[in-house]
DNA sequence: GCAAAAGTGTTTACCATACACCCATGG
DNA sequence: CCATGGGTGTATGGTAAACACTTTTGC
């Protein structure tokens, strides 16, 4: 739980510390079990729901604020982050009377109507995947919960959150067909069927087991090791792991996976 | 030529006219028999270019700042504009004392630490292309000439503006790949070698003539029409054009042209 | 021995690629 | 008739896609 006087430091002297007019929201993607997740947060005495978001210090590059967003949200700063649009619909970020309202009952003050959080905002969209239990979640100034969501029961979002969301997976899944992914994701080894099935989630469809393997495999982006990972009752699958040098390249480079 | 005051206006006063710390930067490609090249305008007294760029008005959307932008430089408004990324590095816009000196040349007056066009500002990057003998350059309120470049000889450019140009031509030539390009660039009505010079020229490589028609066809996206065009000394090729339903279709859901 | 999951190989069909000769036109 | 550019078809190879049976493991 985020201290009060933090919050009402925020919305107060936010606007010496921060960037008018941008800000950035994060689409963190979460995998876990052949589930696709999004964290959200809840705004504090409200019901709504947003995307992880931000403003921009000073003298802070934009990609050094997304991460420092992502790293307040859930403690995480190794993640691999990604811009992908930008959005700047000067109603997107329109706020309604009950959100003033919020904000004066959050500092027990009158909000003037030129208060920079009330700014029409343009937003910067980043979006990043990670494996979710890795994640401990933490509010931001204006929120009282941050949770998972699975990615098709997420409810109403401020703003044009819903748009920015789905705008980021398209993306997401744009991506995975020129660049791999898996890397800091999965275990440092890990199964075939494990890394299928990261895979089928992120896609949202199935993926032919044989196809898929011979793929990565011919592409030479995973190499079998000589060991199985014991799965109780079951096969003991082989381990695998990513040919860094060729992952790197193929990052770097883009390859094409059409699955 | 823009007249005097214009400019000093637009440095003056433009600070309640458009969002600060935002700007929109145009790469205006522009295709012409084989060529490709792009639009760029040269600051006055200065012998420093730049690509088309501008500011967001108040109440303005990104997109419709972005057109409006290109249509002062060009003339033109059937653009076909694309968002291609965001640049916020906090010193990409950094001035120099002679940049600071030259405002206040033009202004005949001195130009404080804290002015409008001096703070960071992050730039949206659009990119568009067009048949560039519709264009009829302009040059914007700080600039003296508005000129075509070719792509190979472009010179050193103000802040990041020669790593936003690369990146637009990737994103361009990416595009390529996952949509069609070509109706509002070429004539209603044009041949086989004319839409195969222009996708050779986008992506800087030679296209097998048969294989690239026959893809075309089997996709759907041209049609063939029963009129030749009569170009002189030589066999008359046919005329096709797009099928527009297919066209738009390929634009929205995205198609796989491997050339 | 049975249920659940993993491992593996072959065939097919399509498509990208490479390649060369004939035709039309105006001068 | 010649120079220039346009039009067209085929053969080949690679690979994506479809597909099913066997093996392992713990209970």
């Amino acid at each position: 739980m985020i201290p009060e006087n933090e919050t009402i430091d925020f919305i107060e002297k936010g606007h010496k510390e921060f960037l008018h007019h941008l800000s950035i929201d994060c689409v963190l993607f979460g995998y876990h079990e052949h589930q696709l997740k999004v964290l959200l947060l809840k705004w504090k005495e409200s019901d709504k729901w947003s995307l992880a978001g931000g403003f921009i210090k000073l003298e802070e590059n934009l990609s050094e604020a997304a991460t420092r967003i992502l790293k307040e949200r859930t403690g995480l700063d190794e993640i691999f982050l990604q811009q992908f649009q930008t959005f700047g619909e000067p109603k997107r970020s329109h706020r309604s009377k009950a959100d003033i309202d919020h904000l004066e009952t959050i500092t027990k003050g009158s909000v003037p109507a030129d208060h920079w959080l009330l700014k029409r905002t343009v937003s910067i969209g980043y979006y990043a995947v990670t494996e979710y239990s890795k994640v401990n979640p933490h509010p931001d100034p204006l929120s009282d919960k941050c949770e998972w969501w699975e990615i098709d029961s997420v409810p109403k979002l401020i703003f044009d959150h819903n748009f920015i969301l789905a705008e980021a997976l398209k993306a997401l899944r744009m991506q995975i067909y020129h660049q791999p992914i898996g890397y800091n994701l999965l275990p440092e080894k890990f199964t075939l069927p494990e890394i299928h099935d990261l895979y089928e989630t992120i896609l949202g469809k199935e993926l032919d087991r044989r196809n898929f393997a011979k793929k990565l495999i011919s592409l030479g982006l995973i190499k079998k090791l000589n060991e199985r990972r014991s799965i109780g009752a079951h096969r003991s699958p082989f381990l695998y792991k990513f040919d860094k040098r060729k992952y790197d390249k193929a990052l770097k480079d883009g390859i094409i996976l059409a699955f």
